[in-house]
RNA sequence: GGAGGGGUACCAAAGCGGUCAAAUGGGGCGGGCUGUAAACCCGUUGACUUCGGUCUUCGAAGGUUCGAAUCCUUCCCCCUCCA
C-alpha cells in the first residue's frame, strides 16, 4: 500500500473490486492520472445513490488526479440494463439535455474547479456515440466482443434467467460503455474507470477493449453497493428519492435524512460521506450516537447546501424536536385571511398542507391520533381551525413526529 | 407451429358465483416504548361521504346471471414443455 489514494479508498470502505489493484496503486503513486465515472441522466438530478461516486471524484482531486465526469447523453438514450429488471422508458434527447444541464450543477458544487491540475473535465458521450457509423463500429469494436462472453455477464444473464425480455438495443449497452472508455483513453488519456459494483461487467469490457484494440493497459475500480443495516437499499425514504438538489429536496429534509441514519450505519457513513479524517472518526466511535448523527448531518448538508443552510437546518431540528416550537426551515404554506375567518375544517387544512393526499388518509390519521395542531393532538375530524389557533400569525400542523408544515396568514 | 399453466391492490400470494374493497405475509403510514435509532407491541393501509351508504378496482373488451375477481367468448401479455 504505497499510494494514499487507494489506501484511503479502502479505508473509507469505497473498495469493492479492482482489475489490478497493485499496478493501479503503482501507477497512481508515480504519476497523476485521469479517471472517469459515468452518470446516468435519466432523472432530472442525482440522488444520494450517486453520492459515493461523487465522493470518489473528490478523492481523486484530493490526491492530485483529474476526474472526468461523463454525462451519458448517448448511453442514456439506450438505457443500462444492469440491475434493472425491466426496460427503461426511453427519453427524448430534449429531456436528456435538460437533465444533463441540471445534473452538472451537482458537480459544480462538489468538485473543485480552481486547481488547474485537477479541474474536472466534463464530457458527453453523445458527441461520439451520436455519429457512429454502424458498419465501421461493428468491424472495429464489435469484433472484439463475443456473444458467448456477453451472455455470461450478470446484467444479461439475470434478465435471461428470469425470462425477462432484453432488447437488442439494451444488449448493446455494454459495448457502448466499453467504447466510451476507449474513446476517453484515446482522447483524454483516461486510464481508470470507477463505478458501482453493478458496473463491473461494463467496466471490464472497456478495459479489455482498450487492451485488444490499441494494446494499452487501463484499469477498472468499483465501489460496493451500500446496503443499510436494515437491509434496505440506501437512499430511499418515504418521501421518495433523496435528491442532491434543493429544488427537489430541501436542505432541512436532506439534513433530516442523515440525522435519521440507523445507529449501526453512522460510523460507516461518516467515513464514506464526509471529509473528516479516518483517525478522527475512529476516535469518535464511543461518543454519544446522537451527537455523531448530528455531526454527520451537518457535514453532509454543509458539503451540498453550504454552511448557512446546514446551520439553519440544525437549528430548525432542535426547535422542532427538542424545544417543541418550530424553526423557519419548515415548509410554509400561506393561507388567506378570509378563509381563516370563515373557519377551515381540519381535514381541508391537512390536504392544503400536502402532508397527506386524500381525505380518507386524513380521517384515518386523525383516528390514529397522528395529526397535531400546535402540538395538540386532534381527536375529532370535525374540528375547525379558526383565527384563534394562529399564534403570531402562524399555525403548526403536524403529521406524525417528523412531518411539519407552518401555515401563515396572507392578506 | 403444437400442448399445458398463469395475469388479483405498492410487492408476494390466497380467493374460483352472493357473507369480496377482496384472506395472509412483506413494505408503507400512525400510535406506544425510546434517543428524531434498532427491536418489540398496537392500530391502519382504494376514493368520496350528511357515517346510512355511494362510486371505482382483480390483464382488456364483450356476454351469461337477480348477482361475477370467480362462468362463457374474443383479444393482449407472461411462463413451462414439445417442434
Amino acid at each position: 500500500m504505497k499510494n494514499s489514494f487507494l489506501t484511503e479508498f479502502r479505508e473509507r470502505e469505497y473498495f469493492n473490486q479492482c482489475t489490478n489493484s497493485e499496478e493501479l496503486d503503482n501507477l497512481m503513486h508515480n504519476k497523476k492520472i485521469n479517471a472517469y465515472i459515468g452518470f446516468d441522466c435519466t432523472a432530472q438530478s442525482l440522488h444520494v445513490g450517486s453520492l459515493l461516486q461523487i465522493m470518489c471524484l473528490r478523492m481523486l482531486q484530493k490526491y492530485g488526479h483529474r476526474p472526468i465526469v461523463l454525462l451519458g447523453g448517448g448511453t442514456t438514450m439506450i438505457g443500462d440494463p444492469s440491475g434493472k429488471e425491466e426496460t427503461r422508458k426511453i427519453l427524448s434527447t430534449k429531456e436528456i439535455d435538460k437533465n444533463i444541464k441540471n445534473i452538472k450543477k451537482v458537480f459544480d458544487i462538489f468538485l473543485d474547479k480552481k486547481n488547474i491540475k485537477t479541474k474536472p473535465i466534463f464530457v458527453n458521450n453523445f458527441k461520439w456515440l451520436g455519429k457512429l457509423n454502424y458498419i465501421k463500429f461493428l468491424r472495429e469494436v464489435g469484433k472484439h466482443f463475443t456473444i458467448n462472453k456477453m451472455l455470461g455477464f450478470d446484467s444479461v444473464k439475470l434478465r435471461l434467467e428470469r425470462e425477462q425480455s432484453l432488447s437488442y438495443m439494451e444488449f448493446n449497452y455494454m459495448i457502448l460503455q466499453a467504447y466510451d472508455f476507449l474513446e476517453l483513453n484515446k482522447k483524454n488519456n483516461c486510464v481508470l474507470q470507477i463505478g458501482g459494483s453493478d458496473q463491473w461487467g461494463n467496466i471490464v469490457n472497456g478495459v479489455e477493449l482498450i487492451k485488444r484494440s490499441i494494446g494499452k493497459q487501463a484499469f477498472g475500480l468499483t465501489t460496493p453497493l451500500i446496503t443499510l443495516a436494515s437491509g434496505a437499499k440506501m437512499g430511499k425514504t418515504e418521501k421518495g428519492a433523496v435528491w442532491l438538489d434543493k429544488k427537489l429536496l430541501s436542505p432541512y429534509d436532506y439534513w433530516q435524512f442523515w440525522r435519521n441514519t440507523d445507529d449501526r450505519d453512522v460510523i460507516k457513513f461518516l467515513k464514506m460521506f464526509t471529509d473528516k479524517e479516518i483517525t478522527e472518526i475512529e476516535g469518535k466511535k464511543n461518543k454519544n450516537i446522537n451527537e455523531l448523527k448530528i455531526l454527520l448531518a451537518n457535514e453532509t448538508t454543509t458539503m451540498l447546501h453550504g454552511k448557512a443552510a446546514a446551520k439553519k437546518a440544525a437549528e430548525t431540528a432542535i426547535k422542532t424536536f427538542s424545544a417543541g416550537t418550530f424553526g423557519d426551515e419548515l415548509p410554509v404554506v400561506y393561507i388567506k385571511k378570509n378563509e381563516v375567518d370563515r373557519g377551515i375544517n381540519i381535514i381541508d387544512i391537512v390536504i392544503k398542507s400536502n402532508l397527506l393526499k386524500s381525505k380518507s388518509e386524513v380521517r384515518r390519521a386523525i383516528k390514529n391520533l397522528g395529526i397535531k395542531v400546535n402540538n395538540n393532538t386532534v381527536d375529532q375530524e370535525i374540528s375547525v381551525i379558526t383565527i384563534n389557533d394562529f399564534k403570531d400569525n402562524i399555525l403548526k400542523l403536524s403529521h406524525g413526529k417528523k412531518n411539519h408544515v407552518l401555515f401563515k396568514i396572507a392578506n
